[in-house]
DNA sequence: GCAAAAGTGTTTTCGCTACACCCATGC
DNA sequence: GCATGGGTGTAGCGAAAACACTTTTGC
């Protein structure tokens, strides 16, 4: 076997020692004025019955993407999300029974493209970033580390339009960056630092509530606005 | 074998179609007053005789950073490098031979570090990030992803610093950076800059030339510091 | 009419940018 | 003494932060 792989050439890919290779997502959402992230409860071990990161291995013919697009609609149903590559764990002892290299990937969804409703009996919740159960493998690493990249990129791209419905007020926009960031934000800044990018739109409707109407607005780029930050150095 | 498999519970990892996992990197150095990038001439096809970024297969008990730094050693005979890892590009038919899976690092090495000096007669060269050959495979992407990121970093980070000597005059660290940014920067603002934040200090020595000596200085921080940028949003 | 959230400006501070000349050395 | 790179300060502008009151609705 060996030597057919170098009759081949291939040695230099590995040879015959491969290690798995799945792709698990990081969906977040924002959902009962909290930052919540979609889990799996596992139904063998190892870790069995504790909650994991939803993932699955990637075949031969579809791209890490693709594979993470697939895992997506089958957990949640839903297509259209925002979707970015986070990092790739691999080391050699994070899976007890074998080598497994994860590619790991983020998701943004908003709460009105869910069309599932989950049951407490169901096998996959939301949870709070805040108020974690104990995790299987290293999730709790990469969760961490999810966050910190989720907050990093808020704070100088248009990723967070991301997690919104079409038409927001500028309050619940606010509130979703005081989700995310887990600080409060100065009201008057923010909505002059708002509209002065031109980012959103006013519509021509309004949410009612118990109080005065709060006019509505929609994101106004055609596509999420993922520049650099202006620089600190030099 | 199939069967094997599922009695262990492993086929959630992808049984027996593996893709084979490599581990590139991506040597930055700064050489001849250029941005230089460390490649390889491929001795087997595809691709044969093209210039390619090193790289090779990870061992079973090594991690993907274990196996970077082993590359490196190899290669470089450097050990003391900075090392962050990129991204992974794994799209299904980026190796015409087989399903690859790469993740990609980068790494700085600074000059006075580097004791291997390659004549032209050698598989492995320095190269110009600004005069690049063609590549093999999709390294060209990844060398843009690479530059594209360094640039990206420098700017909010003191990344630069791996790149340099232990000491080095202002002068040269300013050129540094236009450089890798491949822009000229202000003299006095730069300088100002660098200065108040004190991540720089002072020796005592001083850099002999053809004109006026200029003052040594050293990285002041313990830690290389990767913090955010102030944000921009909101 | 009162509770509650929506909406609105000004002032101060700080960092960024643009810009030109003297200094120390080798030859 | 002159050519060359080393080294320094200031003024103007724009973004960020701190901060409190009026408006509109439901009840």
């Amino acid at each position: 076997m060996s030597s057919t792989l170098d009759i081949l050439g291939l040695n230099e890919l590995g040879g015959i020692e491969r290690p798995a290779v799945t792709v698990d997502v990081v969906i977040f959402t924002l959902l009962d004025n909290d930052l919540k992230v979609l889990l799996v409860k596992r139904r063998s071990p190892p870790f069995q019955a504790m909650w994991a990161i939803p993932g699955g291995f990637v075949k031969p013919d579809e791209s890490l993407e693709d594979a993470v697009r697939r895992e997506l609609v089958e957990e949640t149903g839903v297509h259209d999300v925002y979707l970015e590559q986070l990092y790739t764990f691999g080391d050699a002892r994070r899976d007890p029974r074998m080598r497994v290299i994860t590619v790991v990937y983020f998701a943004l969804v908003s709460v009105d493209k869910l069309d599932v409703d989950f049951d407490e009996l169901d096998a996959v919740t939301w949870f709070s970033m805040y108020t974690l159960p104990t995790l299987a493998f290293d999730h709790e690493k990469i969760l961490k580390y999810a966050l910190q990249r989720l907050r990093y990129k808020l704070e100088y791209t248009t990723l967070g339009f991301a997690l919104l419905p079409e038409e927001f007020t500028l309050t619940e926009l606010q509130q979703a960056y005081e989700m995310i960031l887990n600080e409060k934000l100065d009201k008057r800044n923010f909505r002059r630092k708002i509209l002065s990018t031109g980012i959103v739109e006013l519509t021509d409707r309004v949410r009612m509530g118990d109080h005065r109407p709060a006019r509505l607005y929609r994101f106004a780029a055609a596509e999420l606005q993922l520049e650099a930050a202006r620089r600190k150095f030099p």
